[in-house]
DNA sequence: GTCTATATGCTGATAGAC
DNA sequence: GTCTATCAGCATATAGAC
């Protein structure tokens, strides 16, 4: 198991290739679903035997948590820019995902499995939605400072609404996919602002 | 399989069994969580082997909705009465999940697996969807009426939106328990009416 | 109607050759 | 670093005795 923190040795490359890998199971995970989401299956399809690709990885769960984090880095770099507003950032991430629903699946599953302290994917979760949270958070302590949302709510409390209505938005999507989660999910932000005082 | 319709002949006990299998298998998730989701597990808790719980039910997957279809039955009848206010009627079986983890793990593993159409669960959790937004858009369209709601909102959407929180934060509850699903819900509902007009 | 016993197929994981 | 071969475990489901 290569340290990712080792830059230099033997294991440079063994860390590209892992990063490889996991750009290539995430195309095949978005693209065909969790139809074969076993680690032989996957291995095919990334071109390696399931002995060779559990090579770079303790386990299965392991594996699919770090399929998720790459998918949150790739996020984060094409479609939240450091400049985006949170709202829009959130839409573009949404709609991205609804043309995924194979990742989409993936996170809804492992989202349940690593409600277990032993999964290797609640630490992820966790500091996930806190993350999440604390960035939504801010956006809404600014909006409330601009009097556009009512002072006696909480953000952190919105903040969690917010993470929760986009989670389970993609649950009713998956059982019918003609939900529009992107728009959904903006109602949600339109319903919490403040009626604006304009009387025309 | 005995027929639910049939009442008469040998086939009154079969059913009258069958209930008690979901009962007794309700309790037993309820109290000890997933972890022995299996059937034989699920069988020796009931107090059958596995080959006499199959006997009841087609599969595994079928098992376990029914378990759902009874847990849903109980609710209504302990949890909703039939004037009951729908935020209060919420709150309380949202109050209640927080005592029955396994459950709320039982589910939300079930929504992600009813994705898939063909899953026996599949038709339950539409038309469970579709009758519970219906009971919510209702109570936001008197609402609305009253003028607590702003005109502009469409009660189908914010329906859509309070069945997304609830079940996201099913999602975080299970990662972090801390959570109090009940009054971050009691937030939305506060966050989506029109603040009172009473200048003070 | 319920049991025991078993068939069959998958899973993730490991050992060891190269 | 990657493979082949293999393992033990567990799943669902069924056959057939009682």
């Amino acid at each position: 198991m290569p340290d990712p923190q080792r830059t230099r040795g033997s294991y440079a490359k063994g860390i590209a290739k892992r990063e490889e890998i996991l750009e290539r199971a995430l195309e095949v995970v978005a693209r065909e679903g969790m139809r074969g989401a076993s680690v032989r299956e996957l291995a095919d399809a990334v071109g390696l035997s399931q002995a060779g690709l559990l090579h770079y990885f303790d386990s299965k769960e392991e594996l699919f948590t770090e399929i998720l984090r790459k998918r949150d880095e790739i996020d984060l770099a094409e479609r939240l820019g450091a400049g985006t507003d949170v709202q829009e950032g959130l839409h573009r991430v949404v709609r991205h995902n609804s043309e995924v629903p194979g990742v989409v699946a993936l996170f809804s599953r492992l989202s349940v499995d690593a409600a277990d302290p032993q999964h290797p994917a609640h630490a992820f979760f966790l500091e996930r939605g806190e993350r999440l949270r604390a960035s939504i958070a801010a956006s809404f302590r600014r909006r409330q400072e601009a009097g556009e949302i009512p002072a006696a709510a909480d953000p952190e409390v919105l903040a969690r609404i917010v993470q929760a209505a986009a989670d389970g938005l993609q649950l009713q999507w998956m059982l019918d996919p003609d939900l529009d989660m992107a728009d959904t999910l903006d109602a949600l932000f339109v319903a919490l602002t403040r009626p604006s005082e304009d009387a025309s």
